[in-house]
DNA sequence: GTACACGTTAAAGTTCACTTGAAGTCAACG
DNA sequence: CGTTGACTTCAAGTGAACTTTAACGTGTAC
């Protein structure tokens, strides 16, 4: 089995080996076990990981991931407390998701401005979003 | 035409007046007009900010907002420096929009764990989404 | 055996996005 | 005229998520 050090994971997932203490500290991550005080991971924490990068993209905070993946996904805790957390979450992703589309619409439209007219479809643009007064 | 004190706008979108003192002092928001010392504002100033809490939301941080509205907008500069900046953000969002769908198909995996089997249920979602060590 | 790379902990420092607190200003009300 | 309430500035404080620093341990290479 390949027994990764601290920094062979953090250079593959992309993180610190600090992040990684810090991530164990806070509970996030399990203690790894260790080989003469050395932490020693094997491959299945960069699927971790990825979970927690792709938590974090999606607006959660370290505290609910942590939630998320020691509380909620391992308790058979039949506890319907968590279910208004997730409820909350998927409503909050939900708008979230809009939120990155209308930006995204909005920095296509300025984007698509390489044209003469640059400074006026600037303005246009502004002027459809909201950013520039109508005044 | 209705010129609004601090606390109505913050009230109006849902901030803090402090929230929009600071902004003001950052350079996001253009230095309001005041009325014997306190700022007034006219109703265009929601549309504003509803734009940046949709920046805010799209993982923008308030420097970048405020280069997007104060220097990409209104600037008739051809520079195309900040084609490059717009392009990276376009790219971090079409990232971001994905995290959010897996993160969302998480959040409703686990949340259709409602039959009898319900350990059983939470711990094949998390093992799907790696979440789980495969022991 | 000692130099060196890499690891360890604990504590303090950093950045971002605000918030809070202190001390003061201003207009309206009684 | 005084007090009330909402505003002002400026400085310091807060919480989240790390990073940096200091002092120390460990295994390998020469």
């Amino acid at each position: 089995m390949p027994e990764m050090t601290i920094s062979q994971v953090a250079r593959q997932a992309g993180l610190r080996p600090s992040t990684l203490r810090y991530y164990e500290e806070i509970g996030l991550l399990p203690t790894a076990r260790r080989r003469s005080g050395q932490r020693r991971y094997d491959s299945s924490i960069l699927q971790r990981l990825a979970v927690i990068h792709t938590a974090r993209q999606a607006g959660f905070t370290l505290n609910e991931i942590a939630i998320l993946v020691n509380d909620i996904i391992p308790n058979p805790s039949p506890s319907p407390q968590w279910r208004d957390l997730l409820e909350r979450k998927l409503i909050e992703l939900s708008t979230l998701l809009s939120h990155v589309q209308s930006m995204r619409s909005l920095l296509e439209d300025v984007m698509r401005c390489d044209d003469p007219e640059l400074a006026d479809c600037i303005y246009q643009t502004g002027r459809k979003h909201g950013i520039v007064g109508t005044d």
